[in-house]
DNA sequence: GCAATTCACGTAAATATTACGCAAATAATT
DNA sequence: AATTATTTGCGTAATATTTACGTGAATTGC
């Protein structure tokens, strides 16, 4: 039996970017074209016959944002027949990382049709990409309790509160400082550097933290356990 | 710019079965066709221009398999492009669980070309079905620690060791008894019947345990926290 | 009846989590 | 230049959870 198929298979991202100041944010695109045209969407697009998944969605990022990502992985495939009103398209969402020095970039180059928006204030968006980003949101706000990737989203080095703060905006509760750190630091995979942080207001300064890669990876191995 | 994409959208599906006597398998067909030709594969197919991707599995299950499934969820979509030596298919993973009944049926009917296999001792699998397979046992594994899924693979009324002896497959592992039974009962999803076991060999009889589905959904909403 | 097996229930010790206290270092304020 | 507000660093006591294991009861097989 042979199956005559007409169905397309395309690639999103919800990339989130970080700071302090403006919390968890997403880059979207305005639509250029029908449908949805002029409204917000996840960059994505076709997949090409020659290309992998993932060299699909960093090809659409770059086209699209300009943007280099450093954390990259599937979310889920959203395939309800009647997501696109014109084709079935069939749409395999990725969740993306990127560090605060690509999201500042793109912030301020304010000429392409593409922004970061914060996740708590979000314009409507096409296709059914609002749930792609909530389940993008669940997806973090479980993976980042049991792995630190809250690193991918923070500088090279950072003082330890950027770090609980971070967790605190995706977790979108309140965590004990003394606790938070007490509990991080036994995983032993962070590094304290001699360096002080910057201060922007008052308070005593704190020192700056690195992620110690070699021993997050060993860690990653054996089956980390965090609970926060 | 118009792309013409030439790839084909697929779904497989990893259906697990388990009983104490055979420990956990997995349920294969014999391929008919080429490629692969009599070797074993995931049961799975293209999915129509009309049906959702869950409809596609159900399909394809039955057609292939006979099975009725009772839990279903997706795994993961792979999309290598060389996964299928012919065209490009990219294809939806999902991955189910049965109850006994159903393994046992299709235990018995030897007529099809479908089978069941311990994952212990598994034949040589085509295309990268060996690789989704393996994502799922992961899957499976990560699951049932911090939701009661384990359920769904066992009969209705079941002794607790039958649970206990599930969970150390699945996790491959020695659970200590006790502690198992207190942490597992502490959620209440569990109710006791006066039932007792019927014994197949030595030792006192169980009473038997039943799943309280209000409880368990209940739970299920409010985020359970298991870790075994 | 006696050994072997499995179930039921319990408890002590070790670990982990939670909820805070307080001094030190800085900026802002008066 | 003293005082206040803010934030970091380092604790510790109380509570909760996990882990390890003991003992008696109900059954089958010999």
């Amino acid at each position: 039996m042979t199956v005559l198929q007409n169905i397309k298979l395309a690639v999103d991202a919800v990339v989130f970017g970080y700071t302090s100041k403006e919390g968890l944010s997403v880059l979207l695109i305005k639509r250029k074209v029908a449908p949805f045209e002029k409204t917000w969407a996840l960059p994505g697009g076709l997949v090409r016959d020659h290309e992998s998944l993932e060299e699909a969605v960093e090809r659409e990022l770059k086209e699209e944002t300009g943007i280099s990502i450093n954390y990259l992985e599937q979310l889920y495939t959203f395939g309800q027949p009647q997501r696109d009103p014109r084709n079935r398209v069939v749409s395999v969402a990725y969740y993306g990382l990127v560090k605060p020095d690509a999201f500042e970039i793109k912030a301020n180059t304010d000429a392409s049709d593409a922004a970061w928006f914060n996740v708590e204030n979000l314009p409507p968006l096409a296709f059914d990409h609002r749930d792609i980003l909530q389940q993008a949101i669940k997806r973090l706000q479980g993976k980042i309790i049991y792995e630190p990737i809250g690193f991918e989203l923070l500088d090279k080095r950072f003082p330890f509160s950027e770090l609980e703060k971070l967790y605190q905006t995706v977790l979108g509760r309140p965590l004990d400082r003394r606790n938070f750190k007490k509990k991080i630091l036994k995983f032993g995979f962070l590094e304290e550097t001699t360096e002080k942080q910057q201060l922007e207001g008052a308070g005593r300064p704190g020192n700056l933290y690195q992620f110690n890669e070699k021993k997050y990876f060993q860690l990653k191995k054996e089956g980390i356990n965090f609970e926060l």
